[in-house]
This record gives C-alpha cells, sequence and structure tokens, in this order.
DNA sequence: GTCTATAATTGGATAGAC
DNA sequence: GTCTATCCAATTATAGAC
C-alpha cells in the first residue's frame, strides 16, 4: 500500500511481552493487520517497530502470506480453545452465550482499542486473499456459526433463551452482528459503544 | 498491494455502461474497491479494465485519494436519496423498514455478486483511510442509524414494530448486522444467503 | 484528453557475509 | 539469526508531446 499514513492508536494492550523475535513479529503483524489491514501493511512496518531489518522477517516467514496463515492459524485455535471451555462448562445455554460476548467484547478492547477483530478484517479483504487464508477464514465463520447454532438450539430446548425462526439463521445473525459492530463502532470512535451493542442483542435474543 | 490475484468474479450487474470516461473508470473503480479493498487496487487495474492508460486516470482524478473521496460522496448521495424517497412516502414504518432492507440487499447483490458493501469495505480498512475519506465513512453509518432510528421509533409507536431496548441502539443492531452479514456471506460463497439473515433479522424486530 | 516516458518510492523476496 | 546489499516488480505521480 501506499497512499496509507501508518499512525499510533493509544493501546489497551493486556499482552504480554514477546520472548522471542518470532512472537514478537507474530504479535506486532497481528496489530498491523487488525488495524490497517493484511493490504495495508508491510515488512518494513514490522520491522520498524520489532526493531529488526525487513530481511530477517524472512528467516522467520518466508513470505507474507506464510505469516498470515500461521498468525490465522494461532488466532483460530486460541479462540475455539476459550470457546471450547465454554461450551463444555456448566450453566445454561444463555449464561454460555453470555460468555461468548464476552470473548467478542474483550477480542475486541485487546486488540488495540482500535481494531476490528483478526478475522474480521481478513473477511472484509476476502476478495484478495490468497486461497489458503481464505480457507482459513471460511472455516473460522463456518465454525462459530455451526457451534453458536448448537448452543442457541440448546437453550431454546432447557428455555433459556428465546427467538423466532431456525437456530442457524438466528446464529449467522448474531455472528454477524458482532463482527459488523466492530467496524460501525471503530469508525465512530466510541468504543464503550460496543458492549452496550451486545447488551442490545441479548435483549433481542433472550428476553421476549 | 503485491500478492493478491486479481480474479474475476461473475457480474449480474444491472448497471448502465458508462457514457464517458471519467464515469467508467468511477464505475470500474468501483468495482474494485468493493471487491479487493481501497490497499487493493491500483490505477494500473482500472487502466486495464477502462482500456486507458494509467497516467489519463491522473487527468480525471490527481490522487487516488480524490477518486475514492468522489466516489464515496457519490455512492452515499445516491444511498441516502434513495432512502429518503423511502421514508416520505406512504406506508408503515415496518414496510419502509422492509424497504430500507432491499436497499441492502440491491446493493450487495448488484455489487458484483462478490462484494460487500462500497462503505463495509471502507469502514473495514478504516484505519488505513485518508481523513477525509474517514470522514465520509463515519457520516454514511451515523446517518443511517439516526435515520433508522427514527423510523424504528416511529414503528414503535405506531404498532407496527416490537423490540425490546432503546431505538438507538436497535437502530445500531440492525445496521451492525447488514454489514457483518454481507462479510460472512461473501466468504461462504453462499450469496442467497443474504436475503434470508435479512428475513432473520425482521423476525427479530417485528415479530414479537 | 490521452499518450509516452520517466521519476521517486515502496514492496516482496533472495544471496551471501558474519 | 541477523545483517548488508541487491534485484525486480509494482505503485503513485508528474512532465511534456500530440
Amino acid at each position: 500500500m501506499a497512499g496509507a499514513v501508518i499512525k499510533e492508536f493509544p493501546r489497551k494492550s493486556g499482552k504480554a511481552a514477546p520472548k522471542n523475535v518470532r512472537e514478537h513479529i507474530l504479535q506486532v503483524a497481528e496489530e498491523l493487520i487488525v488495524q490497517y489491514g493484511s493490504n495495508g501493511f508491510s515488512y518494513q512496518h514490522i520491522a520498524d517497530r520489532v526493531g529488526i531489518r525487513k530481511a530477517s522477517i524472512h528467516h522467520h516467514f518466508p513470505t507474507k502470506n506464510d505469516l498470515i496463515l500461521v498468525l490465522g492459524q494461532m488466532k483460530a485455535d486460541a479462540f475455539f480453545a476459550q470457546m471450547n471451555s465454554i461450551m463444555v462448562g456448566k450453566g445454561s445455554a444463555a449464561e454460555k452465550l453470555e460468555l461468548y460476548f464476552n470473548l467478542f467484547e474483550e477480542n475486541f478492547i485487546r486488540g488495540c482499542g482500535a481494531s476490528i477483530s483478526f478475522f474480521g478484517m481478513l473477511g472484509a479483504e476476502f476478495g484478495s486473499q490468497d486461497d489458503r487464508v481464505a480457507t482459513r477464514v471460511r472455516l473460522f465463520f463456518s465454525e462459530n456459526i455451526s457451534r453458536l447454532t448448537a448452543l442457541i438450539e440448546e437453550g431454546r430446548k432447557e428455555g433459556s433463551l428465546h427467538f423466532p425462526g431456525e437456530p442457524e439463521l438466528t446464529a449467522v445473525a448474531i455472528f454477524s452482528m458482532l463482527e459488523g459492530a466492530m467496524i460501525i463502532v471503530r469508525a465512530s470512535g466510541d468504543w464503550e459503544r460496543y458492549g452496550e451493542i451486545i447488551a442490545q442483542v441479548r435483549r433481542l435474543i433472550v428476553s421476549p
């Protein structure tokens, strides 16, 4: 990319300092992708922030796509590990849905306070992604939706969740809202808003 | 951009052939932005599709930001003109909301059948936008939300719409869903899905 | 208005010394 | 593992002929 200015945003980072260079590269790459997109950052940007030369990055990740793919796999693994621990835990489906919402909110806030989620960004840029990355993004979305579908279906059976229509379409609608709201909220600059929107989604699904 | 391959998607274009070069450039630029993002296309890509040299594009739009800004203004004007004619028309708020949904669906389908909306894309890439473009995007979102808020508030008063919580948060939630669903649906490749998701949103807002 | 030519810069990636 | 040096292609943009 050429025109874009890489500006600093205030970070509310709760992230641990990277132990080694490879980890540091991955962390910085995630920040850059989440803020500027996969077409909006370069190895030079990473090098500047990590404090190495861009040639050194190629040693760890031969191509930019390799880097994005490794990062995508890591992010997906971490997310679904958290999601799994929610699903196998105790509590009603409504309570589990609440924890799932929290997962998104944390992801949003932690991601630089000025970001949309990692996969939300790659999803928007879907048309210009490498095939392997595109597959990874598609899988992230479809896995979220299928697990969310199972959850709210359970909630309807046990009576803790109430919604009209099919569980699967409802799940897609919820997931779309969580992803879409990140874009809307970021443009408004009012980060507090995200939590309030989630609260509204909760009202639409749980209370009726 | 470097890695991305500019692939052809099947177009369901209902768009008139451009009358002059300037218009043609704008039309092609919109297609490219909607598919690959504002960081994912270049003047060279436009030149190839329009059949002119890239230097010629600079005569019409000195910089890339100028082009994006002009396009953004045009798209916003056209969208709000349509939205206005819906709002001042006859019918219940529920019926007007329906027409608003249709506006999004048309926008999605017409935009190459493989796109997310123009402002949805710029919103995702918000962090790397020029200030003027960022302002334009922010305005598009906030105007949508304020008008949508007024509409559903009216619907609640007249009894044609039913939803829990505040009208404004509900409007943000709806708008977020409409934008977010474009990303999710595109990644899945199942375009028909968009209409079904909108139907589900309708059920969540209208039926209870 | 469009072209050729070209400048100036950045981007992704490699070779080989240390 | 990191560096310098370098390559080549792409990108944004301008100058000036037609």
